[in-house]
DNA sequence: GGCCCTCTTTAGGGCCTT
């Protein structure tokens, strides 16, 4: 097995333009040998966690904790107060979220205009420096996002530290096809404990909100993410009547992956799936393949790997991200078209 | 569905995501 190098491509470009960042994606490197095993996890918001942190072998024991949405005024997203309850493993979650978003700040955030976020990135050192990267997955019920229903998702903020991690299953309200391929059946998530998309939406927006610096930029990354996981997001954001954030970049690595085989990545053949990168890399698996978390984790090794095999800076990463918006306008364009 | 490759571009097949 390859030992996970912890170290990052930034390294690489000269220091005056990226010692922040460095300094950062240290520390996140640290913090990600420690959350990559299966003793270190910290979770905002907790959910159901079957077979993800302990693998099959541990003795699962449940504690219920609360995560509360609150209304305050007539434009509170969710005008009645609701409880969520959760079952957390037990020793691990010690988070009680008390959550108050108003749909006039969300609509007021959604206002500002990020036109050129990736290019002024790009040439200033000091927005590079505020942008925060998160790496996430999603399971659904199945691959089109037209007839299906997002059933988990997870998160991790590669700068680690407190509540570094999300992560969550999500109540489709519909039977789920297809526990063969994640481990999640209908059971699971099909319960009044386990939060609707629409209950979700606020919640997440505030825990991005949370790992962002200020006046900085969140980088959200996935692998396969422009084809799949941000129009799935977009579709189900959209059925809520909600418009994926306008500054959040999104960045695919799966082009990343296809660039690396290009590059003479032998021993990589020609699969670019997750699971073959993280067996390129001896990147061991933390919990149940295919589980939001396990491939989360997986994802923020092998995007540390593939940056530093193919020399990227972040500034690289920004260049190649795009938004919810650029997709919808290419969608729209074609379907016109 | 989008991207990439090739036995190609006036196309088709394979891969990736659940």
């Amino acid at each position: 097995m390859r030992t996970v190098a912890m170290c990052f491509s930034v390294l690489q470009v000269p220091r005056c333009r990226i010692h922040t960042l460095a300094s950062s994606w240290w520390e996140s490197f640290h913090s990600l040998s420690r959350t990559s095993g299966n003793s270190s996890n910290f979770k905002l918001l907790g959910s159901n966690n079957y077979g993800l942190e302990g693998g099959h072998s541990r003795r699962w024991t449940r504690r219920p904790i609360s995560t509360k949405t609150e209304g305050r005024n007539k434009n509170t997203l969710s005008s009645k107060t609701s409880s969520i309850t959760h079952d957390m493993l037990d020793g691990k979650i010690s988070a009680n979220t008390k959550l108050s978003i108003n749909k006039s700040e969300i609509s007021e955030f959604q206002r500002i205009q990020y036109c050129d976020i990736q290019q002024k990135i790009a040439e200033n050192k000091d927005l590079a420096s505020l942008l925060t990267l998160i790496t996430f997955d999603m399971e659904t019920t199945g691959l089109s996002r037209e007839n299906e229903r997002i059933i988990e998702i997870a998160m991790q903020d590669l700068l680690g530290g407190e509540n570094s991690t999300f992560q969550t299953l999500v109540n489709p309200e519909r039977y789920v096809p297809n526990p063969h391929v994640h481990g999640i059946s209908t059971h699971m998530v099909n319960r009044p404990d386990v939060p609707r998309m629409k209950d979700l939406i606020p919640i997440l927006l505030q825990y991005v909100r949370s790992r962002q610096k200020p006046g900085g930029n969140v980088v959200l990354i996935a692998h396969n993410a422009r084809c799949f996981d941000v129009p799935f997001l977009i579709k189900e954001f959209s059925r809520c009547s909600v418009e994926v954030p306008p500054d959040w970049l999104f960045v695919d690595t799966l082009p990343l992956a296809r660039e690396l085989m290009k590059l003479g990545g032998s021993k990589l053949s020609s699969k670019t799936s997750l699971q073959a990168l993280r067996e390129y890399y001896g990147i061991p698996l933390v919990g149940s393949a295919h589980r939001a978390m396990s491939d989360v984790y997986s994802l923020s090794l092998i995007l540390q790997r593939m940056t530093f095999d193919l020399k990227l800076p972040v500034s690289s990463l920004v260049e190649r991200s795009f938004t919810a918006s650029d997709l919808i306008k290419l969608k729209k364009k074609k379907n016109s078209g």
